[in-house]
DNA sequence: AATCTACATTATAATAATTCTAAACTGTTG
DNA sequence: CAACAGTTTAGAATTATTATAATGTAGATT
């Protein structure tokens, strides 16, 4: 049985057609161990490498946002020039690497519950993240 | 005394000249109590309307990028699409109104105390900020 | 207060990122 | 395997931002 079978399936499964673009992005994206963290850039190189032919732009930016849209993917906004997808999707917090641009995901483990004691009449909270830029400490190295 | 005098020296402070238009947009950005967000168009409309006369875009920019190298302003980065500059410049937290689009301050006695557990190797937390969304609580008002 | 000089401002052009469009193409259904 | 609806594509359009080069202006010098 094809790996691709079970992007077949995820597919399907939120009403998105299995072509062959998307199952070569769905590859691209979510056939790793690790979270996956890109920006539209970064895809397009990969997914081009990886079917040995051009994509269109076009086509990535609109399958990123179908999939964003479904769920799959998450938008991370490090500033106004630097935005990056993730394939974790679910609520969480995020290292940003300012020597690397490299965004690094932060385990639940790794930060202490997070609680606000304000909170805004008639608004219920939809997501709390934390960000945490980190750089090379050159202190210590003098 | 014209209260400019502070924007004057403020603005000499830091080795930029006090022209016409930065001492509009000092006015615009700095003189008021609570903390001001704001998007590049956001500004450039309110000081148009100030000045009762066109600004360039660039000039806009430009200036705000100068306070922002300088420490006066903040960026503040919502999604791809939403970026916000604030006249708070120490590191501190967001809630974001999905509804609205507003950005608001939320102060360091409405959170409890970021405890982060792990560390990157070779590097240093420069920053750790907390954006929360919010939306407006249809479920109750069902 | 007239002049000078370096820096600012401006309108416009250039660039970059993203979205739109309309034609060609392709999975899916029957 | 025909037909339809959804998809991909290249390129145009749009939007946001930055660069450019001519003109203007603040502040120092006289």
């Amino acid at each position: 049985m094809p790996k691709n079978c079970n992007f077949i399936e995820k597919l399907r499964g939120v009403g998105l057609r299995p072509t062959k673009q998307r199952i070569n992005m769905c590859e691209v994206l979510f056939n790793r161990e690790k979270t996956f963290h890109f920006t539209i850039n970064d895809l397009v190189k990969m997914i081009s490498e990886k079917m040995n032919q051009k994509i269109s732009l076009a086509t990535v930016y609109n399958t990123v946002h179908a999939f964003e849209k479904k769920g799959y993917l998450k938008e991370i906004s490090i500033d106004s020039h630097k935005s990056y997808f993730d394939t974790n999707t679910s609520s969480h917090h995020h290292f940003f690497d300012e020597d690397t641009n490299e965004l690094i995901d932060c385990d639940e483990s790794d930060i202490d519950k997070i609680n606000i004691r304000k909170n805004i009449p008639g608004k219920k909270i939809n997501s709390v993240e934390v960000l945490i830029r980190v750089a090379s400490d050159n202190q210590n190295q003098k």
